[in-house]
DNA sequence: GTAAGTGCAAAGCCTTTGCCACCGT
DNA sequence: ACGGTGGCAAAGGCTTTGCACTTAC
């Protein structure tokens, strides 16, 4: 074979090895998984992408992957009110989401005054500001009230 | 006795009356509870804080309280992150969360500025606003990096 | 070579539910 | 009286973990 799974590249690998994490087969797919994702998959769906490229993953190593790759800030985890944790690569950027409260469709926005804001906010009330978590519930102003 | 649980009133029950709930002692109990909080207790808190005033409350009954309280519009649940779902009456009024990664504790806050905010960049993108969900994580400003 | 990572299945944690007795309206 | 409600314990869904084997560095 030309390619194996010991040979995918993303650019989440290089910031795990930025962190001095040991890049196996499974780690490697699953961060070219997530590099490739532009939405939000939850552990089964990430599982589900991965053993395509290597059958052998199993769904604890995605658990233990992606809880590893949270903690050094490679991934962050989004909790939209299903039971069910989903993930999202960091370098994306800081950005909020929008969700269509009838179809639950999720957009992602930018907003250089509010990042301003919340900043204050953040200062004003005592506190270095970690991150922050921003959903707008919206539906879209087609139909009347 | 002069007064059992029963006889308890609170805010939230006459919420419930004109949602039509048949009111047991099990549920004056948790919406006394749930209207004397002023945290974001989860289900373990709440069961604790209601068999203090009756004891044969199950935590069953909690949960299933809750749920139906949040179906009526009763109950907002939050997710901080931490597994267990938070509880607060809904009739706290419109306010955001500032979370401290520390020790986890959660201060409400409002902002006239950041509403108007929100509601632009709604309409911007084509929404009517619904609700928004804000938490702002920080650490407090006390220590270096 | 060694510490760390992986698979598997079992366990854990929070939450829901079946069943039957009980109680509010 | 009737239908919703509560208690109990079992089941469910997502996530974590113990153990023995494998692997990256």
């Amino acid at each position: 074979m030309t390619k194996t799974h010991d040979d995918i590249d993303s650019p989440l690998l290089e910031r795990c090895r930025e962190k001095g994490l040991k890049m196996t087969g499974q780690r490697r797919v699953i961060a070219y998984v997530l590099s490739e994702a532009d939405d939000h998959p939850d552990v089964e769906e990430l599982y589900r992408r991965a053993i395509v490229i290597d059958p052998k993953i199993s769904v604890a190593t995605v658990y233990r992957t992606v809880r590893i790759f949270e903690e050094r800030g490679i991934l962050q985890r989004r909790n939209f009110g299903t039971g069910r944790a989903r993930y999202e690569a960091t370098d994306h950027g800081q950005h909020y989401h929008l969700i269509d409260v009838e179809s639950g469709k999720v957009e992602e926005f930018h907003d250089k005054e509010l990042d301003a804001l919340l900043q204050k906010i953040a200062e004003r009330m005592g506190y270095d500001l970690v991150t922050t978590r921003l959903e707008i519930y919206g539906r879209t102003g087609k139909a009347r009230a």
